[in-house]
DNA sequence: GTACGACTTAAACCATGGTTTAAGTCAAGA
DNA sequence: TCTTGACTTAAACCATGGTTTAAGTCGTAC
């Protein structure tokens, strides 16, 4: 097993070495396995529930409730059901807000197209 | 022409009359104009300004640069590259954000998948 | 042996984006 | 007239999500 050390974890996921800590201290990376010299070093396992952690991050579930996934992880097998039914629940408000965006995006893009008519209107003056 | 109160026009965007005060204290919604009893009244004018600043929101422009572009469109046609600039650096950020999410959505995808198959074999056992 | 870089900790600090509170004004209806 | 509801203000307060600081411990290269 190929063990990284916390700033191969972080250069892995492009954060930082204090938003890693901290995520441990809140509890979304626990169990997390130290050297003889006190370091933590970070498992495949552990990597793999960092790369889930990070994905949940980037559709912005909160850390409260990313934790409470985690917990559910550790806890094992009977809390199954509850992990899909947050993970579905999640995805429901994940395309609901690129829905969100994606509208707003309609919104800035005609902006930008009356920006350009209006500009190309002055050159041509 | 036809006047909001701070009441309809937070029921309008659907936020709350205390963010639409903040708002205004920040600079996104300059020169709203009040009634005899100093109560805000929102033209259609504001009503449209509101409009794209939710689109801003929505799709996560920060206050700072949302007040920014406010203060461009009050300073007047001399500032619309600048705007249009602004409007597209925007764009492509939206575009990479709900790339990123998009992404990260697979793999939460991924999980469920796995999931349930997990749930579906213990039932059939 | 000593200097350096990578790591450790706990605690303090910070920005962002509001929300809440307290005290007051005003218009309209009973 | 008195009360009620919708509004006003400034200032205090709050949650979230980190970042920074200070002080210390290792292991290795010179």
């Amino acid at each position: 097993m190929t063990y990284c050390s916390i700033s191969e974890a972080a250069a892995k996921f492009n954060i930082s070495e204090s938003t890693l800590r901290y995520y441990e201290k809140k509890g979304l990376m626990p169990l997390i396995e130290r050297d003889e010299a006190g370091r933590r070093i970070f498992s495949e396992d552990q990597m793999s529930l960092l790369e889930i952690v990070i994905c949940l991050k980037h559709t912005h579930m909160p850390i409260s409730s990313i934790k409470q996934y985690v917990d559910w992880v550790i806890e094992g097998e009977n809390t199954l059901e509850r992990r899909l039914e947050m993970m579905n629940r999640h995805k429901q408000a994940v395309l609901a807000e690129i829905s969100v965006m994606t509208e707003s995006l309609k919104g800035i893009e005609a902006k930008i197209n009356r920006y350009l008519e209006r500009t190309r209107g002055r050159i041509e003056e």
